[in-house]
RNA sequence: GGAGGGUUGGCAGAGCGGACGAAUGCACCGGUCUUGAAAACCGGCGUGCCCUCACGGGCACCGGGGGUUCGAAUCCCUCACCCUCCGCCA
């Protein structure tokens, strides 16, 4: 949710920012209009609660005989009180629907575009050299021949985009988390295992509802919302708090399974693990004070870095375009691993700023001193995605047989220097 | 799954139809006193929204939602959560 005070306060620099991200002028006249409607009907209910209060306090003061007509004459008050109500709700409700369908103001140093016209910041490692290797295999040649993967079974059991990781392939997971757990850890992350089933509210106030409703699995008897990444909960946990600038920055690492529908991905990745329904993903989430976030998403995306460069992958540092962002984000970068078998560089990890997006929608606020309390600034970012670094990780570190070579980091983690031998 | 008891301000805890946004205590902030501190005393001390340049004013909130009533923290319904007991269970 965006600031609906910026409408007015700011009316030319909001509409200017939004268009960014299509926002035309049609609609920001609506939620100009909206506003308006919504201030006069919480000013005009006000008034007649405050003409219907006094009248009701008066009747305790009356002697009993004069009783029966001040009733009559508060009762009388009431229908104007209900009718208002009702105004106010009307209002009330179009005015919520509209700006929670609002996306955040994009941050002025994104860059224009849409999904592929990301700019490239930088990159990360070298394109590795393959020795000895005629022909890349991909990934699910790779786990498969060493039964570290099953996919028809997965399909067999769970349908489409499901897959079993088996021996090396299960162990590879579990070092993988811990090592990504650790160096988040050594930056001050808490580690946080949390729930994976949410309400609806931590689905609306972390900007997944409404707006992507088709991307997530729901339970058909209990109310309750899969989460697609651990940052649903993360953010969640601090929901109607009002935070002390002593407490921050809070930094957490989400260590969770992430369920996602992938509607409208049919037919798009559909061989081996890239694209699944169930992976598991260690996330990290910040909320820090709204002048600090700028740095926390430089700080975020270097623990990115450190965590793929510690595995000797070859990836590049996107800076997404403004017609890319999801609806809660300001700003976004992406880490795209090179994947040799497919020849291209694909997404492994996403960071956003989402400003003060969520905290408005959760009601995460910063105690100020001798002012009102400000919403904070939430950010989040992946630290490590297994499926996909594990993709990254096989495809790149593979040899001439079939094995991988286990980078330095990761052998402490998985006890052997060699993967996938037959 | 069954039975019962709860949910009030940062914490503890009163209130159970009318002067209650809420007693009291603790915590916290400011002041008096003191060489300083403690104690004592005095004052302040929740959140959100609306109006106002401001001073200030109004509205709402006693777990969430709905209802009864001129008037609800207080009565009714419903949902959530917590506690106790029984059953089941990794």
């Amino acid at each position: 949710m965006i600031d609906p005070r910026l409408l007015t306060d700011e009316p030319e620099k909001t509409a200017a920012a939004l268009a960014r991200r299509g926002v035309g002028p049609d609609v920001l006249a609506g939620l100009q209009e909206l506003d308006g409607a919504r201030r006069s009907a919480i000013a005009a209910l006000d008034a007649a609660r405050a003409e219907q209060n006094a009248a009701s306090k008066a009747i305790g003061r009356r002697p009993p005989e004069e009783r029966e007509a001040a009733i009559a004459e508060a009762a009388a008050l009431k229908d104007r009180v209900v009718a208002l109500e009702a105004a106010r709700d009307a209002t009330d409700a179009a005015h919520h629907d509209a700006f929670s369908r609002i996306p955040n103001l994009p941050h002025p140093d994104a860059p224009d575009g849409v999904e592929g016209d990301g700019i490239v910041l930088r990159e990360v490692g070298t394109l590795p050299t393959l020795d000895g290797v005629s022909e890349p295999r991909d990934h699910v040649a790779l786990l498969e021949a060493a039964d570290a993967i099953d996919l028809a079974r997965g399909a067999k059991v769970s349908g489409a985009r499901f897959a079993y990781l088996k021996g090396e392939g299960a162990l590879l997971e579990l070092a993988l988390i811990r090592y990504a757990v650790d160096i988040a850890l050594a930056r001050g992350h808490v580690p946080v295992i949390p729930p994976v089933l949410v309400r609806e509210p931590a689905m609306y106030g972390t900007g997944f509802l409404p707006t992507d409703e088709q991307q997530l699995f729901a339970t058909r008897d209990d109310d309750l919302y899969l989460v697609g990444t651990s940052e649903v909960p993360l953010a969640g946990m601090h929901m109607d708090e009002v935070l002390d600038p002593s407490e921050l920055p809070l930094r957490y690492a989400g260590i969770s399974p992430c369920f996602r529908r992938e509607a409208g991905a049919h037919g798009k990745d559909t061989r081996g693990i890239l694209r699944v329904h169930q992976f598991e993903k260690v996330e990290l989430f910040s909320i820090v004070t709204p002048d600090a976030s700028d740095a926390e998403h430089e700080r975020l995306v270097d623990t990115q870095i450190a965590i793929v460069s510690g595995l000797e992958l070859h990836a590049r540092l996107v800076d997404i375009p403004v017609g890319d962002l999801g609806s809660s984000a300001a700003r976004k970068f992406d880490l795209e691993a090179w994947m040799p078998g497919q020849q291209a560089f694909r997404e492994i990890t996403s960071c956003s700023n989402t400003t003060d997006y969520q905290a408005r929608r959760l009601r995460m606020r910063l105690r100020v001193e001798g002012g009102d309390n400000v919403p904070v600034h939430t950010l989040n970012g992946t630290a490590l995605a297994v499926q996909r670094i594990m993709i990254a990780l096989v495809e790149q570190h593979q040899r001439a047989d079939g094995s991988v070579a286990v980078p330095a980091a990761l052998v402490p983690y998985l006890g052997r220097e060699v993967l996938l031998t037959r």
